[in-house]
DNA sequence: CGGCGCTACGTCCGTC
DNA sequence: GACGGACGTAGCGCCG
């Protein structure tokens, strides 16, 4: 057929381009999101080569963002609950 | 042959049951380990059943693990890095 | 008072049991899981002492675990194709 | 003092700067992740707007990437057997 | 102590 | 829109 389309098999042959064209778009940008996660791993790497600890540099992150209310909100609940036991 | 062992072929059956058998034993530990782990799911869904927060739950038995000395020092740490930066 | 519970003190008392009996409730099984994970190292030494390479062994049972997981997702994925052509 | 950096307070601002880059550093790649990660779901987004079922379309992606996996991990396995022959 | 594997946590999706 | 389940990432601990 002239146009090469207007069959069955070529209307398959397009949704299979289409769908491997959606699975490589993805494929790439994960690519690029674990090319990103190593460059995080790197910083925190070379911050413990100058004496840091990663350990705490990871909370200063996930500290700052939380929202600040957020955050003693959450601390007020822990206290609550160690009093409650019996611990401080 | 009559004592069932002394080929080559007899070594290597005993070794693969032997092999096999730590196999089975660490799968089979390991599929014990899973129920227990479903069951501390269990509780903290319990727990959340009756209104208490399981984010916080588990902060409180992460903090009893730790030795009092050791969670001072952390927290230490945490102050000194974000009063650094300014935030606290 | 009577009942015992009907002040804010006594609702308190009785919300730290529940939590106390929740967070000991986890605590218990985490221990549990403790010694299982122990029994898996025994497990792991003892065939280390009759020769076998450890680091194999934990290859072995994690690439059995994989193929039953592989194994599992196909079938669901094929599920999800034999139904979307009974639905299409 | 001439240098501005001799005393205590000097030294602990140089900290304070060298960790705020680092924090900075991190912060901006996890913000460069999560547009990557908002850019994997709007390919998502897109292809279900042309019927794909996002649910298969994830699975597909995954099983291609265990398969890699476990290519390699059975490749690394074959390995460890052939280095332990060689040196038994 | 550095890498690796496992567990735990947060996030996203479908459901009611 | 809250809930629960599933997935992927991040954190932790063991092993070498």
């Amino acid at each position: 057929m002239a146009d090469g389309s207007a069959t069955i098999e070529g209307a398959t042959t397009i949704a299979a381009d289409r769908l491997r064209s959606f699975i490589e778009r993805v494929e790439r940008l994960e690519e690029e999101k674990t090319t990103i996660m190593n460059d995080v791993k790197e910083v925190y790497a070379e911050a413990k080569g100058e004496g840091y600890d990663v350990k705490t540099l990871r909370s200063v992150v996930r500290i700052r963002k939380m929202d600040r209310a957020e955050r003693q909100e959450q601390e007020a609940l822990l206290d609550l609950y160690l009093s409650a036991l019996g611990e401080g």
